[in-house]
DNA sequence: ATATTTCGCTAAACCGGTTAACCGATTAGT
DNA sequence: ACTAATCGGTTAACCGGTTTAGCGAAATAT
């Protein structure tokens, strides 16, 4: 910038003034753009953005905090977070928790020493605390998938019960009577309401079976759901359904169903919450619930942005999801 | 920064050299780190690296750009590179090109212009002319998946063409007499090493049916697929397999053999250039080539890092990919 | 003809860190 | 006892932009 305006015999603020686009109220002439742009064409002028940043205080850049980017789910999300931003003309920086808090503490952390201008994250349980420093920081915020209860923020989710409950209840209609669950134990809204949904309507109906609800630990999954599943099938009543919710532990699930010779669906029928995208090139026929991502991650985005540009409004979303029958 | 300075009565030159940890060099006295220390507890300071990085012309930041992040591949390619990062204080900025050149370059633009200390780039056909503009900048720059052959640069790959031979002999032992393939049209090395691959190991064999190569343009791939599909049943002798050249074209192909009532694999097989995570929920026989997607996320951070802190030796990877018997 | 605006541009402070040069007071060396 | 090195810190320039206040000349108003 100091170049062009030497070799131009003007002033460096002449310069900025016409390439930041601020010279249109009329504050330079015509013929002096038409000049600072062919010199820094000339000189091939590239700007300095993090100069700019702490000058101006904006980065234009967002953080996205998700569990695990090369989770289908996430990645998904992300990339219609990143697509969305792009339309803004932000940048986003990804970090995943692995849905370790001490990863998602270190994630926010950098991510506000970064002066990023919002951030979108999936909540990791019991991680308020941490998320609240995003909200002293005056950062806006937008949460995705889950929230914390208490929290004044705002949130994209899906009504998790609502459709569990109609998923339940379209399988009791169907004349499966007992149905298993197996869900993370995570203590977050979004996995809570999935597994209530089906209890309180299993309960309502006089089906309800609790050696049939599964709890999963996140890191030892694959133990714990192979042990669900032959647990299930040894049990004395034969299971009629399988209730996953959430892709992850469908197909730990599904996998451990082949290993154990489980018939799906003459041993039983399986439901997974969330849309896989190689359902198309099974053959078993799988129930599944479709959760509307673009319209989430867009909405995250454009919810971020108007809390960039000053709305103090909290804008709290549930939208909701896609009962498909296989 | 200034604040703790004030309050202490120092300067802030000093409590920068604390705080930055320079203070070992027995610059600053023990007693003074300490209060320096405590001083920014109590104002919980949060450095602000915007600032450091004008200063010192070190980001932190590394970007990453690759095809499409909802992608599973790419997913857990920029998974894995986003956790190396990590290891060395890096942060990733991650951009999608969808294989389109224009957004190939507005990409790298705006990664150059937030000051980027490295990229790590998929490359996109025909774009190695704007891949150079990094190089011009001396920005460290490694090719991941695929690269440019004339091009002075780092790069991470999978021998394609040996894979795909050994994977085409491999069918061949086996009896399978007509093999086709279906590969992308992208002009890109990797993509060509695959398809070339299959067809020289055929040509030997004498088993070469030009009419079983199927070209695929990205953009249009529903129906190009659909309708390469279509041909190979109608074609008056049988197939005996099908090679697909990426994870996507199997997906897609696989949903359209099942539309087409094709069965697997009694009317043919089918093998897949990449591992799916739900290979595991179908129960199809699928042959398929493992790449070593940790180790190359993790190769392609080692290796812009030594970039980064200097090295001029330019360094190209060829892993092995792993055949994998369904 | 003089006062007031407007125009087009410059000067300089500022964003929040880093860092090289420097400086006075001790300590060490001969 | 005098010089040199070390210690513990300060000062101020610098990174590359943005932005406000201001200034001389020209245009307009009175």
């Amino acid at each position: 910038m100091q170049d062009i305006a030497d070799k131009l015999g003007v002033s460096k603020g002449t310069v900025s003034l016409v390439l930041s686009g601020k010279a249109k109220g009329s504050r330079v002439s015509e013929e002096m753009s038409k000049k600072v742009k062919k010199m820094a064409e000339e000189l091939n002028y590239q700007p300095n953005e993090i100069a700019r940043s702490l000058s101006t205080g904006i980065t234009m850049t967002i953080g996205v905090v998700v569990t695990d980017i090369s989770n289908e789910f996430f990645g998904n999300l992300t990339f219609y977070i990143q697509e969305q931003a792009k339309k803004y003309g932000y940048v986003v920086i990804t970090t995943n928790t692995n849905e370790d808090l001490d990863e998602f503490n270190d994630a926010i952390i950098t991510l506000l020493n970064k002066q990023v201008d919002g951030i979108i994250l999936v909540p990791v349980d019991k991680g308020q605390k941490i998320a609240e420093n995003i909200i002293k920081r005056h950062i806006p915020l937008v949460q995705v998938d889950r929230y914390y209860p208490d929290f004044e923020a705002n949130y994209i989710v899906v009504d998790n019960y609502k459709v569990s409950a109609k998923t339940t209840n379209h399988l009791i209609e169907r004349g499966l009577k007992r149905i298993a669950v197996i869900c993370y134990d995570i203590n977050l809204n979004a996995l809570r309401e999935r597994r209530q949904g089906c209890i309180d309507v299993l309960k309502k109906n006089d089906l309800l079976d609790l050696n049939l609800i599964k709890d999963i630990n996140y890191q030892d999954q694959e133990v714990e759901i192979e042990q669900a599943i032959i647990d299930l099938k040894n049990n004395p009543n034969k299971v009629d359904a399988i209730y996953f919710c959430s892709r992850k532990v469908f197909i730990t699930g599904v996998k451990y169903m082949h290993k154990n010779s489980i018939k799906i669906p003459k041993d039983m029928e399986v439901v997974c919450f969330d849309k896989i995208e190689s359902f198309s090139i099974t053959n078993i026929p799988v129930t599944y619930i479709e959760q509307p991502i673009k319209k989430m991650g867009e909405k995250a985005v454009d919810v971020l942005m108007e809390q960039i540009r000053g709305s103090k409004e909290k804008k709290q979303y549930v939208f909701e999801a896609e009962l498909k029958y296989g």
